[in-house]
DNA sequence: ATTTTCAAT
């Protein structure tokens, strides 16, 4: 039988503001979190600059017969997209949660295809990351040169500009920053 | 501070 595999789908343009607020915030107890989102941006060439960034959303998928993680999704959005492996690419990701070790090992093996591409990953809240390999999974992402942080507040306000379908509503922080000094902790004791 | 979370005993 033939293994399912994540076929490429078009992203998300942009996400409710509703949405961005109950998905979002920097929260220790996530309650009734069962989705998760990636707001990415790939720039391109010798100059990273940010007007002619390629950008979107994804969520993961959940089909009877198969899942989908939201960074599954995007890795095999991006093969397709962009299938030149010598390029210079400069990739960042907003996730509400931090990568699972599955997903964790299958970006390792993407950075090793694109040598010339970097990423770097904000996450808003830790998944897991009392379990020893989750916590791993975050150690081989940053191994492998990932960049690694939790969603600040100016990281939210970046994505409620460039991902949130705000309709000229002005950003404002909320709860998302709620338990922000624990989750940098906790990441920092994870990679320490 | 310590838990139920890329849904499902």
């Amino acid at each position: 039988m033939e293994p399912w595999r994540p076929s490429p789908r078009n992203p998300m343009d942009r996400i409710d503001p509703n949405t961005f607020r109950f998905h979002f915030p920097n929260l220790l107890y996530a309650s009734g979190r069962k989705l998760c989102y990636l707001c990415f941006q790939v720039e391109t060439g010798d100059y990273f600059s940010c007007d002619d960034s390629d950008r979107g959303v994804f969520r993961n998928k959940v089909h009877p017969w198969a899942r989908c993680h939201a960074e599954q999704c995007f890795l095999s959005w991006f093969r397709d997209q962009y299938p030149c492996r010598d390029e210079y690419y400069n990739v960042t990701w907003f996730l509400s949660w931090s990568p699972c070790p599955t997903c964790a090992e299958e970006v390792v093996e993407f950075l090793e295809e694109y040598r010339n591409l970097t990423l770097s990953i904000f996450t808003s809240r830790l998944y897991y990351f009392y379990h020893p390999n989750y916590q791993q999974g975050l150690r081989k992402l940053w191994d492998a040169g990932v960049q690694l942080d939790i969603m600040s507040c100016d990281d939210f306000e970046h994505c409620w500009d460039n991902f949130v379908d705000h309709k000229g509503m002005r950003f404002q922080r909320r709860n998302l920053l709620k338990d922000y000094d624990f989750l940098a902790a906790e990441l920092q004791e994870i990679l320490r």
